[in-house]
DNA sequence: ACAACACAGGTCCTCAGACAAGCTGAGAGG
DNA sequence: CCTCTCAGCTTGTCTGAGGACCTGTGTTGT
């Protein structure tokens, strides 16, 4: 079965997931020699050069190892706990739907536990907010997750400021292309400010409900962006 | 300067570890934009198709990311945080805080989304539960988080599977020595079992609001015994 | 003067072919 | 039975050729 025609990404990523998958899945276990790469080639309906490249990308992430004249062997079958890769390759909608359940609930726990220092650096990234909206994609995008980072620092949690910072760096990425296909500060150079302000005042009374429903509501615009990305 | 002309390793390795090198190093920070492979190739002293293997070999670390048509950009200077021994060392409170966030979340998704085999999982591992009171606390404890696994698992949601089960390992160390610390088995060999039974047909039945509620207030119990563990 | 368009150059992507280097197992020879 | 040679496989490396894509530049139209 040859790889899709049309290509919706390069061969090269398709071939890494195609065999990244008969690892993980257990089809082909510790120890086994994988096909030769001209086999490879033929099965996967590619390049014996695309086929090299696969096998890199799958070395450099510590699953195979090759061995001049003998063949490619599986060394592992977990990318050693890679989560921004994992991430990374992750459908954006999964991601952002971990991220509205992370975050909304750490809205309520904010709401609840926040100290002046929390309100003072919630109404600091605010302001910062602000600001960056005169700027590039990139630094608003930036000064937008700052301003969620500090909402979920706020939240008092450790391990949940640890899976936030996690998330970022994909959601990043992501935020910003998707600003620039949808062109979504064209109009307005501060989408969503009042929305915002709104969530940080929530936080600061102390109203758990509202947090997070403020915050609901403004995540599930993007992921609806996210669902039909061209408008 | 040229790789060494003699060559003790493959030269696609050694020229990996240069630009690697060059990265860690910081010379070539996150962002930065890589030479071409052409001008890589020139100042490696290697082929072109030997500089592509060795960046895919970075970009399978997720050290670098290709972008047709653009070039090659630096993403990362790390390959990755250790975040399985960043839970260990977290307070028990902190981790099991999240797991709730996470899983009664999950637990509104599954009744959205469960298909029959969920369905069909769910009962078997309610079932597994049941027979594994009969076992010690640590067969009683995996019987009880592969459960949770399958809760999670009807989400839908591969981002969402993966955080739990980065969250299980942490998790079924210190639920067993919550199981023995507080003899929770000693009077009843299947705590929590009319709970989990009602978590299970809540899914089931698609009722959401049910699924979430049940799950709260039995996680909220264990982690009432986890403030203070002394009965 | 300003905005929209067309294009050229650079980039990565893919393939095919060729040869070198290294391992492995079958067979010949002792 | 053991050892050695070697043919045939494997991966390693390079080259040349297009194709697809992005970006900045210059042109054109208003």
């Amino acid at each position: 079965m040859p790889l899709a025609s049309l290509r919706p990404s390069p061969l090269v990523e398709q071939a890494t997931e195609r065999m990244r998958a008969q690892i993980t899945e257990g089809e082909w276990p510790v120890g086994t020699r994988l096909p030769g790469e001209n086999a490879l080639a033929k099965t996967l309906g590619v390049g014996r050069s695309t086929v090299r490249e696969a096998l890199r990308a799958l070395a450099g992430a510590g699953l195979v190892q090759a061995r001049q004249g003998s063949g490619v062997f599986v060394i592992a079958t977990e990318p050693a706990q890679d989560w921004p890769g994992r991430l990374r390759r992750a459908a954006i909608t999964d991601v952002y739907e971990v991220r509205m359940i992370v975050e909304t609930q750490a809205a309520r726990l904010a709401a609840e536990r926040r100290t002046e220092e929390d309100v003072a650096a919630l109404t600091a990234a605010l302001a910062g907010r602000e600001r960056a909206a005169a700027g590039d994609d990139a630094a608003f995008v930036d000064a937008d997750i700052a301003l969620h980072a500090a909402l979920v620092a706020a939240a008092r949690n450790p391990v949940l400021s640890d899976l936030f910072a996690e998330f970022a760096p994909a959601l990043r990425e992501r935020l910003i292309d998707l600003v620039e296909l949808l062109g979504l500060r064209e109009h307005e150079r501060n989408p969503g400010h009042d929305t915002h302000a709104a969530l940080v005042a929530a936080v600061r009374e102390g109203d758990k409900d509202a947090a997070e429903d403020i915050l609901r509501t403004e995540l599930e615009q993007t992921l609806a962006h996210l669902h039909r990305p061209r408008p």
